[in-house]
DNA sequence: CCGTACGATGAAATCGATTGTAAGGTTCCC
DNA sequence: GGGAACCTTACAATCGATTTCATCGTACGG
């Protein structure tokens, strides 16, 4: 019954095929001078004709290194971690590394089992959107690791981000041009980096207008979103604009105005944040920050597989934003 | 300056230290009976001791397996597929299996490229969100894949998904039990499985009001639903309601309705697929069919690994999907 | 009390590729 | 014409874990 799959060519097939031995195969496969133009030719006809391909696990095992790296993110399903991946993907595939999704849905035990693929020897390097390096990994060297999206506090791990204290104050800028002065802001969970960038955005922006009661945090849900402004409003002193630290957040905050009967921009104008693919779409359409996420992606892998290489590359820079302005505000 | 990382143990280091041979030692480690309750002991304390983990390469290689498996996609930034590889990785984490993602973004380049990586023996699996099955892995076993979502015709891979055909007709009755007759419908692709059993859903609810000329095909853009809508809004005898075959689409058709002065339910009612978490949260809210998609991803890795363990599993009936109903309609 | 059977352990082969070192074959120069 | 130098190629060690087979010791039955 069982068809036995088509047995696995191995280099020596190869090697006797083009007569020669394993070793001259590697070389020609590697790309070695240290083969005749002749014997490679005849190396390359043999691997043509069969279809021979390295494997990677021999191969990996004697060079110490799997040609892999591992993406550790709190949500895949999030569209912004999504296109990041994306990025992340399109270089690795591109220079030949394969990418591992690791989800850790914020908990640490996910986090340490990741963790531990990395200790197997099945990943090269790592890729970091969850703001914090595992426990786990405490004494991997830096040289292993980037950071994207959120700076890792206390570590000297290379990070690529936008500005988002300089994106914080174009934001509520525009909104202070329209003629706001109470502009609420509801902020990513309390106490990370990101969220605490974009607060002191915010608040520089403000200026002397800053009003403590204005300020909430939510978990960059649609729910925790429309939850922080409905706080708001319920208040005496209303805000006339709201800027959210994230798209879906933006969206609960109109959701929450709808519900009081107020209209966006009209009664309440609304800044989102990441420009996900839906901002666009919805009604209103939402004013928001762009952040360059497939770009992100692609330079942190781009970082990370240099310094894998040995290469040392220059502090990246922040990636420029851009402020989308829509009907939202 | 170049600080050594601390010297990955090897198995040999544990050995020593609990005073047996590496023989021992993998046996403890895999649980074998041939170990002494003492010896055991000794070297699980070992273990504990060093934080020894073993290398999951060289293991791979006696193995000639990796604990890997591939998931193929389109687009990871997508959500449908983002909460699929979700419920996959949760499984794959579950059972010590690491999850590599492939973006093929459909160009067949990408796709030869991916499937190379199957050839290499860095990957044990393959999960397929792409419809079809790449040229270079013709002769691949069935049994070391699985396909989600879209069955992959002329082929014996199993296949996890919802039942389409009759999902469709469940939204076109819902709209018909609301009165509608001239109902649209903008489907996925032309010329792919899926589209063509939710157009077979579709015509069947319609019966004798079937008008070949309320059929259009999209990308599953948004885009790509609001210019056809266009197209039919453009028409003389407009359609009182349109079912969508995905929520992208389903937005985008409101966006048309909109441009036109429609309003929606009122003017046209929508149904979108899917259920992806903006649905809900669009204004009006979206009904849609909910496809379970995460419980998707989790089967068809339940199946693949079970699959590759070398059990025999049923044959996959179809996912419960559900007709959630909200205000497009 | 001795042989047998079995439980526990170790030595060594093995997975497939890479690479340092040795060796074979030319070529070229004096 | 002989030898040095160089260009190619092959041999064999190596990466780290798994597993077969052999061995040693002990318990048990006769």
């Amino acid at each position: 019954m069982d068809q036995t799959p088509p047995a696995r060519l191995k280099m020596t097939d190869v090697a006797r095929l083009a007569g020669v031995s394993v070793a001259t195969v590697s070389r020609a496969l590697s790309g070695s001078v240290l083969v005749s133009q002749d014997t490679r030719a005849r190396i390359e006809a043999a691997v043509e004709a069969t279809g021979y391909v390295v494997n990677q696990v021999a191969a990996g095992l004697r060079l110490q290194r799997s040609r892999q790296i591992l993406v550790m993110l709190p949500d895949i399903a999030n569209p912004f971690f999504g296109e990041v991946v994306l990025g992340i993907e399109e270089e690795a595939q591109h220079q030949g590394f394969g990418v591992l999704i690791g989800n850790t849905g914020r908990s640490p035990d996910r986090e340490a089992a990741l963790a531990r693929q990395f200790q197997t020897g099945a990943v090269d390097g790592l890729v970091l959107l969850t703001g914090r390096r595992p426990a786990l990994l405490a004494d991997v060297p830096a040289s292993r690791m980037v950071a994207v999206s959120e700076h890792i506090a206390d570590d000297s791990i290379a990070t690529v981000s936008i500005d988002n204290h300089a994106a914080a104050i174009e934001a509520v800028g525009y909104l202070r041009g329209l003629g706001h002065r109470r502009i609420a802001h509801i902020g990513g969970p309390a106490g990370n980096v990101l969220t605490a960038q974009r607060f002191q955005g915010y608040r520089d922006a403000q200026g002397g207008d800053f009003d403590p009661r204005l300020v909430r945090y939510g978990d960059y849900s649609i729910a925790s979103g429309e939850a922080a402004m409905r706080g708001m409003l319920d208040e005496a002193a209303r805000p006339t604009a709201v800027f959210c630290s994230n798209d879906e957040m933006a969206v609960g905050a109109i959701r929450a105005a709808r519900a009081f009967g107020i209209g966006v921009p009209a009664g309440l104008a609304v800044i989102g944040f990441d420009d996900i693919p839906f901002a666009g779409a919805y009604d209103p359409p939402l004013t928001t920050v762009r952040q360059p996420r497939r770009q992100m992606g692609r330079l942190a892998a781009r970082i990370l597989l240099a310094a894998l290489a040995g290469d040392e590359l220059p502090a990246p820079t922040a990636l420029p934003h851009l402020l989308v302005v829509r009907q939202s505000s």
